[in-house]
RNA sequence: GUCCCCUUCGUCUAGCCCGGCCCAGGACACCGCCCUUUCACGGCGGCGACACCGGUUCAAAUCCGGUAGGGGACGCCA
């Protein structure tokens, strides 16, 4: 076992999206790549936003995608002596101060700053203040370097350098004593042993400050690598008016968890040319330094790619367990009709997700009780008539089960009467499933059993023959 | 506004560090053909990109500079 600490560190505002869930699976993966150890660690220092839905949601998230956490989940909340301990040791040191400014009033600064064009910084108002009222609200801030440039190696951007004019004095403690994000993850990630902080994009920013926390507080300095933004489609930020970003709503729009997780790695990773990967060679592969440095757009063609590719490939058992949910969503029961890991079996190759395999499944379970009328009408009366009286004849006497034999028969109907097999073909596929989209005739009989195919046959036969 | 980052087919990307094998390869999507009893699968083929401008060099997608565009951050959110 490597020395190697890695965490992917949520906050628990809402659901695991899967911007997060990518991040989480770097993390996962390079733990796994290097032998060290992945931490959950929830980020809910902020309690007004924090919810418990929400970590429910992220844990539950991270163990459809299969992605298990060898230590955790920790929650910062639970740690908040420890935070006030450090903020007292830099005060102390007097690395830190009170500030005794109003949130409307630096609001008020702010604003002005950025309208006159200049940058928005804290203004240092407190910073040199010795006499202190004690009985005013205060916060506390990390008294920051001004002179010089802070600087690290990111492992996916390479080396990035902050002026540290650029950064201010940043809030460590609120007003109501709880310390703020980026003082607590320094404190975790260190207290923890976190060697290898690999997060979103969107805090490179936050870095520079982080590493003076670090040295304010003697603590080893890790690497820092900032995977880029996935974006939607009009190449903004991924949100939800792009569609779904909860990973929960892939699992229930009917997507493999081995799918999305194969997307997901490729967005943004690659190992020369290859495209699917399993969890073991996605593991063995896996490699920090092969992480693109540019946004990638989340594109749901190659998912459903993906997903087909993973079910076609799926154990149909396994697929007739995860089937069944989105069958009952259907008002479909399973007991009273064909094997369904045998309709399984007929639908795999033809669905991209476990919902089009439910709705293409629904017809073995219930008999149609209207057929396409559009597909019928390619055909005259009596010729329907005739098909299925022929085929009534051939299939109702034949003891044959195996839908190779059966598609035989069909070939002796069409044979023995002078038709083509689009003749035949098409009217059974509609008697039997409604439509005309659906598997090979031999397979539909073969799971149907003869007995229900002759019934379903011998329905249409009437009602097109009544019309 | 300031700072930071990014820029190869519509999309995901290979190549870039160590210039020539790249008039740029793969995948998804799209189009066509084949297979075929429908829908699919599969097979074959096609369309399609080095953001721009300069420089260095015998030679640049690859190195250097600039421009443009995009994104991110600038919170008592994380």
């Amino acid at each position: 076992m490597s020395e190697l600490r890695v965490r992917f560190a949520p906050s628990p505002t809402g659901y695991l999206h899967v911007g997060g869930a990518r991040t989480a699976l770097f993390n996962w993966l390079l733990a796994k790549n290097q032998g060290g150890t992945f931490i959950l660690r929830i980020e809910d220092t902020d309690v007004e936003r924090s919810t418990s839905e929400s970590v429910e949601a992220i844990l539950e998230g991270m163990k459809w995608l299969g992605l298990e956490w060898d230590e955790g989940p920790f929650y910062q909340s639970d740690s908040f002596p420890l935070y006030k301990e450090y903020v007292q040791k830099l005060l102390d040191a007097g690395k830190a101060y009170k500030c005794y400014c109003s949130a409307d009033e630096l609001d008020a600064k702010r604003n002005l700053a950025m309208q006159e064009g200049r940058k928005p910084k804290y203004d240092g108002t407190c910073r040199e203040q010795t006499s202190q009222p004690a009985d005013r609200p205060y916060v506390v801030r990390f008294r920051a370097p001004q002179e010089g440039v802070t600087s690290f190696d990111d492992l996916i951007k390479g080396v990035i350098t902050f002026p540290n004019e650029e950064l201010d004095d940043l809030i460590i403690q609120r007003t109501d004593g709880t310390p703020t994000y980026n003082f607590c993850v320094v404190i975790d990630d260190a207290t923890m042993r976190i060697t290898t902080v690999i997060r979103g994009d969107d805090h490179v920013n936050n870095t520079p400050r982080q590493i003076q926390l670090y040295q304010a507080l003697g603590f080893p300095v890790p690497q820092f690598a900032h995977v880029p933004m996935i974006l939607g489609s009009d190449k903004a930020r991924l949100s939800k008016r792009h569609g779904a970003t909860s990973v929960i709503a892939y699992r229930d729009m009917g997507f493999l968890p081995e799918a999305l997780i194969n997307y997901l790695v490729r967005l943004g990773w690659s190992n020369g040319d290859d495209e699917i990967f399993s969890r073991a060679e996605m593991i063995q592969k896996f490699d920090i330094k092969n992480v693109g440095r540019s946004a990638s757009v989340f594109n749901t063609e190659k998912l459903l790619w993906l997903n087909a590719h993973y079910i076609k490939n799926s154990d149909p058992a396994r697929l007739a367990g995860l089937l069944l949910p989105h069958l009952s969503t259907r008002q479909v029961t399973t007991l009273a009709g064909p094997d369904l890991v045998t309709v399984v079996n007929t639908l795999k190759e033809r669905a991209q997700t476990l919902e089009e395999m439910a709705d293409r499944a629904v017809f073995y379970y219930n008999a149609p009780e209207t057929y396409d009328e559009a597909a019928l009408a390619k055909f005259d009366k009596e010729q329907l008539q005739a098909v299925f009286a022929a085929v009534i004849a051939k299939l109702s006497p034949a003891p044959v089960t195996e839908a190779a034999e059966i598609d035989l028969l069909f070939k002796e109907v069409c044979s023995e009467n002078g038709w083509k097999m689009g003749q035949v073909g098409q009217p059974v596929r509609i008697a039997l499933s409604g439509g005309t989209q659906a598997p090979g005739i031999g397979e539909i009989v073969a799971t149907l059993g003869m007995e229900e195919t002759i019934r379903r046959i011998q329905r249409a036969r009437e009602i097109t023959g009544a019309q």
